[in-house]
DNA sequence: GTCTATAGTATGATAGAC
DNA sequence: GTCTATCATACTATAGAC
């Protein structure tokens, strides 16, 4: 096999149990028999552990990314494309109830373990953080973009956690459908306040 | 020294360590240099790791359901009560700067673990949750106390997450407001809806 | 590029002296 | 009740054959 394929299938492999198990909890043996080689193959493609970390980080990066660009194209108003970001709990729910938030969990893990690829991982955070920013810019609310941008992300964090703790998906349902509420009010307050102007 | 004395270290240092390192990432062996005993020694008050993990998790339920009754004593009205849950965020935003939720880290680490524990550390969650709904039903609340309650919830723990990825304080305050707020809201149109009555 | 074999270390856990 | 060994295991990581 090409030197390619075997490494990114050992990503995609650790990419997996990372989130469901834990960076800390999965070991080079379990990511090699999931992959189907040996483990001295795996060194041969990743010096250390931190090395697949570091993989697994930018692979998550730039889903990231094109995910936002999709929705760029998805969502015809600032409004739906903030909408596009909530429905991820909706769209991924199943995963969510079993492991939380790919991002929040393996932030938290790594800031725990004092991890020096902690601020990589902060920065899949930021590039929601910023996205979300320009979308309640483009909204209008240029002045305090910042701040509804880390309240929905906020909002995402605790209802991932909540709905990992309790295995609910009626939950997730329940507050997606307020946080879709309270953004048509900010909406509709905004388009207001243009009017009046 | 006593018996219990030694044990009821253990437990203490166990406790914090979970807090700051995680679980599995703490060892027996740092547990007992941060007593001061040997790890022989160790193995004479718990057999097993889980067993200490048993007991930091019946002392943080126990400490759980104090402050829950302090609370009781502290707020007149049920509004005021909510809040002091609230503002456990503020008490305490030095810490979940550094090391988030106590409950929500643990929860999720267990849970990716697929630790026996898991269900004891929920039950926390659940101490919490049921004393919300309580004092949402006491706002006239009862059929959405729950949901309620799960919301409040949810807004920590996102917080929490949030605070200690960007180890942002500023943020911690910024979000306690607005909760504020939205409770106060919901209080006032609770108090129109008894008037009307 | 992939394998087997193995080194070196840290961990959870035990045995037995005092 | 506390200590000093020590065991067994699992893990990260390396060496060297093919």
């Amino acid at each position: 096999m090409s030197d390619k394929q075997t490494r990114s299938k050992i990503v995609e492999a650790a990419d997996q149990m990372f989130y469901e198990q834990g960076f800390e909890h999965t070991s080079f043996t379990q990511i090699a028999q999931a992959v189907g080689i040996s483990k001295g193959n795996f060194y041969y493609h990743f010096k250390t552990k931190n090395d697949i970390l570091d993989a697994v980080i930018q692979l998550r990066s730039q889903r990231t990314q094109e995910m936002l660009d999709s929705w760029e194209v998805e969502g015809k108003t600032a409004e739906e494309r903030i909408l596009c970001f909530v429905k991820i709990l909706i769209r991924n729910q199943s995963k969510i109830k079993l492991f939380g938030c790919p991002v929040g969990t393996l932030t938290t893990e790594l800031s725990k373990l004092n991890h020096r690829a902690q601020p990589e991982a902060n920065a899949i955070f930021t590039l929601f953080r910023n996205w979300l920013a320009e979308q309640f810019t483009q909204l209008g609310r240029k002045k305090g973009a910042d701040s509804l941008a880390m309240h929905v992300l906020s909002f995402s964090q605790g209802v991932a956690t909540l709905a990992q703790a309790f295995e609910d998906e009626t939950f997730i349902q329940n507050e997606v459908s307020q946080i879709t509420q309270w953004l048509s009010n900010e909406t509709a307050l905004n388009e207001q306040a243009k009017e009046a102007n």
